[in-house]
RNA sequence: CGGGGCGUGGCGCAGUCUGGUAGCGCACCUGUUUUGGGUACAGGGGGUCGUGAGUUCGAAUCUCGCCGCCCCGACCA
């Protein structure tokens, strides 16, 4: 893409809004418009992130075995009161009223959809096991909207839902998931901690929520240290292995990792002294087991191989998508602003003209954004009629992680610049060395 | 929802107390200049001052209502 092409409205000064590094420079990267509260557009840089998690988050969905759907941003409130929810839910939801005065509302979550439709179509033990996902915009009227993307009222979720035989299944489901969400965090170059936790309003008995650690969080945490080296790096996962699943989840569980609402100061003190940290972490995904809490209030029954109806035991499982946006944000920022992961950065390398209108550095810096493009490196061009110090800037501040710079000095001797964003080492290259360079950064992500 | 604050060109702000018909910086346009970390100079375009009513010869400024947004708290992915 060519910057003089691309529309990213960056902004030099600070909106008054901000408040936090995430919000501001999603704003100032113009990644992000506010249109109300709560409430963002995405322009295309911003859109272009938020789409590219949204695949990471797909394809570990199904490496996993899960189905991918989609339900609708608008449900009729028949089934809320079904479940008793359309009450218990209160002024968080958004309720709205259809010309023929039918009480709808925008979903906040998706248990009463996806259990209605699993009831009209599944009847039998030898369907299951079954989980269904989706990645679909929802809606929470907070009371207090801030953060920019981090508590928005309008947030893009990945939700899905298990349905098993009985409560075994049920936690291998559980397990399943706990493996495929670390796998999808790491991917995003994230150390999302999975913590015990609250279950809150969608009720159950076991869960887990995943916080990454940031200055900025709204928990206060604690954890052993130790889970900090724990990772799954490259390891082969078979998630039809009932005995792989629960022996990872135990490995990720078993250290101490806790968040303020569920802290026992008691069991905290048998972690070593030096092992033991707290600090604030942003909460990124969660998933619960809650038995039949559904399907006994909405009657989501199948035979079993004695012939019994039986409710199906069922789990969910969230990832806010477009929370992790602002969450990376706040785990990887300087003052200068945004340091994008590799994995996740909107485009793979800046290319920075200093001399534009110099017909050997145009003809450079053209030649290798071409190479680069057939190569699939994604490059931004900034050839805008800027300075250095302008174009500078603007790579710093929306943060891609490699920036080749190329001016006449540099040309002279044949060289290029590759510079990384998160050290600001550069070394000299020629234009072929900086190519080969970035093919094989690139490779392994 | 309790407490506090703010709405003035795209952005950041001054002007409001003490009414006289709108200003600064950035951004934008034109020209010259400069060119490896947000060049310099000159010229230029753009605002019914959130909104409605009222007071007044006259309202960004005073009064009342309404709307929107932000911050702290409680709450929450």
């Amino acid at each position: 893409m060519r910057l003089s092409r691309y529309f990213l409205p960056i902004l030099k000064e600070t909106p008054s809004e901000a408040s936090i590094a995430s919000h501001r420079l999603m704003l100032r990267a113009g990644m992000i418009r506010q249109s109300s509260a709560g409430i963002y557009s995405w322009l295309p840089m911003g859109f272009k992130v938020l789409r590219q998690l949204e695949n990471i988050v797909h394809e570990e969905q199904i490496r996993a075995g899960h189905n991918p759907m989609l339900m609708p941003t608008v449900q009729s409130a028949d089934l809320w009161r079904e479940s008793g929810r359309y009450e218990d839910y209160g002024e968080e939801m958004l309720r709205i009223t259809d010309r023929h005065g039918h009480d709808m509302l925008y979903g906040p979550t998706n248990e009463e959809l996806i259990t209605d439709i699993f009831r009209n179509s599944v009847q039998s033990y030898k369907q299951l096991p079954l989980t269904l996902y989706h990645i679909q915009w929802k809606f929470r009227d907070e009371r207090r909207p801030r953060f920019g993307v981090m508590r928005g009222r309008e947030f893009f979720m990945k939700d899905g839902y298990n349905f098993d035989i009985d409560k075994p299944a049920a936690m291998h489901a559980y397990n399943r998931h706990m493996v495929s969400y670390l796998r999808t965090y790491e991917r995003m170059g994230l150390k999302a901690i999975p913590m015990r936790a609250d279950s809150g309003p969608i009720g159950g008995d076991d869960t887990h929520e995943f916080l990454v650690l940031a200055d900025t969080g709204e928990s206060e945490v604690f954890y052993d240290s130790a889970i900090l080296d724990l990772n799954l790096g490259d390891r082969a996962v078979d998630y039809d292995d009932w005995d792989q699943c629960a022996a990872i989840n135990t490995e990720w569980t078993t250290p101490y990792a806790r968040t303020d609402e569920t802290h026992d100061a008691a069991k905290f003190a048998e972690v070593p002294e030096e092992r033991r940290c707290s600090s604030r972490g942003i909460e990124v995904g969660q998933i619960f087991y809650f038995g039949t809490k559904y399907s006994d209030s909405m009657n989501a029954k199948v035979v079993n191989g004695d012939g019994d109806l039986v409710p199906v035991h069922m789990g969910s499982h969230g990832i806010g998508v477009s929370r992790l946006v602002g969450a990376i944000i706040e785990a990887s920022h300087d003052d200068k602003g945004i340091i994008w992961p590799e994995a996740v950065t909107p485009f793979k390398v800046g290319i920075v003209n200093l001399r534009q209108g110099d017909e050997a550095a145009d003809g450079a810096c053209e030649a290798l954004y071409k190479e680069l493009t057939a190569l699939g490196l994604e490059p931004l061009y900034d050839d805008r009629e800027e300075r250095a110090g302008a174009k500078f800037a603007t790579m710093d501040l929306i943060g891609l992680p490699w920036r080749l710079t190329i001016g006449p000095r540099g040309l002279k001797n044949g060289v290029v610049e590759l510079t990384s964003r998160k050290t600001g080492v550069s070394e000299e290259l020629v234009p072929a060395e900086a190519v080969a360079r970035l093919v094989e950064i690139y490779a392994g992500v």
